[in-house]
Formats: C-alpha cells, structure tokens, sequence
DNA sequence: TTGTATGCGTTATCAC
DNA sequence: GTGATAACGCATACAA
C-alpha cells in the first residue's frame, strides 16, 4: 500500500494525498474526507524509509547501551526505560546499538548509514573513542556522563561529587567522626569512571573539610561483593560508625553482612548514598539517599533534540543534584 | 557522502561501485581495489533509508516491550539484552517499542510504517490484541510466551508448568508432603498471565500425583511483597516444609523473612523455582532452581529470521525445559 | 483548490 | 567488465 494507491482509489492525485496528511497546503473539506476514508479502509500509513529519503531525517534516536554480556545496573536500565518513553512522547523511535569495544559493527552502522537523526551515548569512559567518532562523523548527540575533555559536547550527568559530599556533611553533623566510602568496582575505579572518580574527590574533600577520618574502598557490584568488603570493613577498621556509598548493587550484600553481624541499623551503623529509589526502598531499614532521578533520559532526549534543531548553537549541559531523601538508616553517632 | 560521489571519484559508474560492494556482478580487480580505497579514504557507507526503500526491507527488527513505567524484571531484561546481541550477529539493528494498551502510537509506527522487516513480541497475554493487529498486517512475528491459541503463531517459552512440576517432585523426592507455591503477583495471574497461570497448573498436577497438601498464593513482584507474603505464610500454615516460585524478585523479601523468623534453609525448609541464575545464586543459601536460559532472545531472532525467509512456512514453536540446577536450598525434610 | 514533475540514494535490468 | 537508466515511495517546488 503506497500513496499513489490512496490516490488513484481517491480520484485525486499524490500530491493531494500527502497534502492531506501533513496539512502543508489546504485541501477542500470534501476531498480530505474522502482521502481519509480510503487511509482508514486500508489502513495506510506512509513508509518510513521513502519519507527518511526524501526528508533527510529518520526521526529515530540511536541509544548506545554497554554490551548486552554485561549485566546492566538498575540506574542504566531506569535510564534506558526513559529514554525510550520521552522519545515516543516525542513520536520517535530508538534504535539500539551494543557497543563497548572500539570496534563496533553495530555502533558504526549507525553512526555512518545515516539510521538515526542523533546518538544518545551512555556509560561512557573519560576517553572515549566513540565521542570523537560521532563528532567528526557530525552527528548530533548528547552523552550520559561527561568525558575528561567536557566543555564541547552536549551531556546530562548526576553530580556525585556533591551527593557523597553532602552524605558525608550530613552524617558529620550526626556525629559521626569515622567514616568509609564504598565505592564501584576496582575495575571502574581504575578505567576511570567518571562517577567513581567524582564520588571519591567528593568524599575526600568533605571529609578534609569536617576533620573526619575518612577510609574508601572499592566494591565489586553485585551482592557478593557487598557482603564481603562489608566483612573485611568491620573486620579491619572497626572505629567506623558511618557508611557513604555509590554502589547501589552491593546494598542487598551489605545489608546480609550487618544482618549477620548484628549490627543494627541506624544505631550501631548509619550508611546514606546515591541510589535508585528502587534500591533505596528495598534497602533495610530503608536508606538515606540521593535517589538518582528517573528523568535523566527524557533530559538527555531534550537535549538531543535542541542538539538536532539548532547543531551550531554552543553545547549545553545538566549536572543533576537531587536532594537526599531523610529515610532510616542514618541516626547519631552511638555512644562508646 | 553517496554512491554518485564515489563512483565520480573512482572515475566509475554509480552501478560498479554498487557491484563492488555487493559482489553480485564481477568487477576487475584493479577498478574494485580503487574504489574500495576512495571508500575507505571517505569513510563511505551506503544510506539505509535509501536501500530500505530500494530492496523492500530495511534490516531491522523490532522489539516490543512492557510500558517503560513498568519496571522490567531481570528475566525480561535478560531476555532484552540477549536478543539485542542475537540481532548484532546477524548485522541487525533493533527499534524498541515499548507498548502495552491496545492502542499505542509506537506499536503502531512500527507495525504500519513498514521500519522493521519483524517483531519480536515479548510479555503478551492469553488473549493479546497486538498478536492480531501483527497477523493482519501481515508483519512477520514471534512471540516470547505464547496465547491461549498458539497453534497459528510463532514462538518461544519456558514450560513453567513441567519446571514447577519437577520441583514439587524433587522436593517429594525429598520427603516433603506440605509445599507451597509462590506464584506472581495477583494482578497477573488475574489477568491470565501465561507462565503464572501454567505454573500453578503444573504445580497442582504434581501435588495431585504425588499426593501431597499444596497450597498456592500469589506474590507481588518485589522484595517487599515477598517478605510479607511468606510471614503470612510461616504463620497461617507452619506445616509447610517446602516452597516452590517463580518470582524471583520476591526472593530478597522471602529471604529476609526467614532470616527473621530464624529459619535455617535448607535444614527448616527447602525452596526450589524457577530464575535467573543471577537470582538463584544471590539467594542464600544458593537457590535450587531451573536457570531460566539467557538465550531465549537468541532463538527467538532464529525463529524470526526464519519467518521472515519463508514466511509461508508452518510456524514453528520452542518449548524450553532448562535442567534444574542442584544448588543449596532444598534438603530432606526436618524431623518433627 | 488541485495536478505535474523532480529528486532523495540505492539496487537491478538492460544494453554494450 | 562496465555504463546508462528505471524504479522504490514520498514530499515539495512549480504550474494551472
């Protein structure tokens, strides 16, 4: 079914058809609903590709996600899930693309077929090569994350500098004098990861600032982890009244851990951090937290679609810094 | 950068370009090796919209998801992730479609606009208006999950109801004769969700023949629901010995409780299902459970591939019966 | 208010 | 072994 089918049923020509349809010219009332009739017989709509052709533009978006293997963390599912509802509330598509290595089939169908009209790229490292490829391909796009060079490209980040700062201010002012960082794996921490490296600059400088001793580690993501270095944690540093943490996987691992130890929460143990709601909540008792914001996709969509409209006008960016929510597992310092 | 400015370039026509990419017409050596170097130098790729228009497919397969709002459980996930890599091996992009009324914009783009060349449709109910809309448009199609009328249509599932049968037998096998199923959350099996509804038929089947009191409830899909559900269970019916599920995102919930209730898994009570393997090793002690396989999306791609070749074909279905893993959860029942 | 003609970038048929 | 050309389905400038 094509339009020169609507418009031979019609008696019209195909210029009226798809005048009709986009409302660029006016068409006689009598006419449109006779074209209309037909569109709705035969249930007609245009085909994708010939309009992209003629267009120049695919109205899609290509979502670059980390490589299927990986299992993605909840925060990048939630990402994902709102990219995917802001751009059909828009009425475009998303196309995803698995990428991770340098060399990526499916990355560069994208990049260089012309499939999408823009890139939203996430997990992205502080050098990453697939920024340079899309900027020299010219193609629109807006990155979850920034890179090490963040002044030229368009991105939407959260600002966990000052959450773990702010988590560590907050516990201070509980009373807390001895506080740990649990941060992302020693993987991420060593590729550096910008949310890693940020949380740790965060929390060094807060805990500099208040006079704290201040211990961080690294933890694999996963609950496995969680419960180990929680473990070695009480194990080895002892003094320790206050946890700060980014890690939003390990909780169910640490929460086992202090189970098992029979440290109670909040009072032997205050523990605050940057989370998903969902991880936050499921958390017990439920965790003091920065709940990193479901909206994160639909800013980036935001972003990529002024990127498209206007390409030459100076990249914007969105540092996020939502505020912590007060739950229950932070209380003051206990007495010795 | 287009075929025409290539084949200038080259000092070639637009057609020996095409054939030398294509390789369905010979071209000399020396005419190929210099195209493909002008190629190369221009970082050239032929445009999808205008090939999708020209060969009548566009190399594309459409995905179809639960509603972005609704929180994808880790099996859906998976599934999402391994057909995003199956199509990536293939040299396929993926169009996310994220759909669950009957009457979605995005779904409908999709089906009408002729952007993908098939569908992969995963959560759909008993009775599902999309499977309907696709069968009348003619779009090729398989289901993850099947209908009540699964004869006509595609598709790939887990025999929940022999996984659920095979637990209450192993844990017969055990000494149990009081088990409980944990099914999902009410709303669904009201809806007539397939795996819950085949799961408890399984499960009652298996209860009858090995004559054991079983008693089924649903669960809500999460952590909190899954607590609460087995305290009202430990409570309303202690002569349970042994619980069989599917709900893997209770498990956390289920978990907890009976590290509260003090209850030693497996020397007070066994529990086999049905998960993940990223759930069932979580779980502590490790979960019995039948590993819910993470290549569903790989046959599911197969299936569609083949569809779409032979369109004509008599449809074919795949019913997977993963093997249960032993792990540390089920043991013989306690001495009273 | 409507119709005609053109071109988007490919691939494929036909002619050489 | 290669080139000219038509056609895919649409949107739009131009003509009436």
């Amino acid at each position: 079914m094509n339009i020169g089918e609507i418009a031979r049923r019609a008696g019209v020509s195909r210029s009226t058809v798809s005048y009709a349809l986009s409302g660029k010219r006016t068409v006689s009332d009598e006419t449109r609903r006779r074209i209309q009739a037909i569109i709705d017989e035969l249930d007609y709509r245009p085909n994708a590709a010939a309009r992209a052709l003629k267009e120049g533009r695919t109205r899609t978006l290509g979502l670059v996600i980390p490589p299927a293997s990986l299992r993605l963390t909840d925060m990048q599912l939630g990402f994902v899930a709102s990219v995917v509802e802001a751009a059909a509330r828009a009425d475009l598509d998303v196309l995803l693309s698995p990428s991770g290595g340098d060399h990526d089939r499916s990355f560069e169908r994208v990049v260089t077929g012309r499939r999408v009209d823009g890139v939203i790229l996430m997990e992205i490292r502080l050098e990453d090569t697939r920024v340079t490829r899309l900027q020299q391909a010219g193609l629109p796009f807006v990155t979850i994350g920034h890179t090490a060079h963040p002044h030229g490209t368009c991105w939407v980040d959260v600002d966990y500098a000052t959450l773990i700062a702010r988590c560590v201010h907050h516990l201070a002012d509980l009373g807390h004098r001895h506080i740990a960082l649990i941060n992302r794996s020693p993987e991420l921490v060593a590729a550096g990861y910008g949310p890693a490296q940020r949380a740790l600059a965060g929390f060094t400088e807060a805990v500099t600032q208040r006079g704290l001793t201040g211990v961080d580690l690294c933890c694999g993501d996963d609950a496995a982890a969680g419960e180990s270095c929680l473990e070695q944690l009480l194990d080895e540093r002892p003094e320790i009244t206050a946890i700060a943490t980014l890690n939003e996987a390990a909780l169910p691992g640490i929460e086992r851990a202090l189970e098992r130890a029979r440290i109670c929460v909040p009072r032997d143990l205050s523990i605050a951090g940057v989370a998903a709601r969902h991880w936050a909540e499921g958390f017990r008792p439920a965790l003091t937290a920065a709940d990193v914001p479901t909206e994160m996709g639909t800013h980036a969509v935001e972003l990529l679609l002024e990127r498209i409209a206007t390409p030459d006008a100076p990249p914007r960016h969105l540092l996020l810094t939502p505020p912590i929510s007060l739950r229950a597992s932070t209380g003051p310092v206990p007495a010795r």
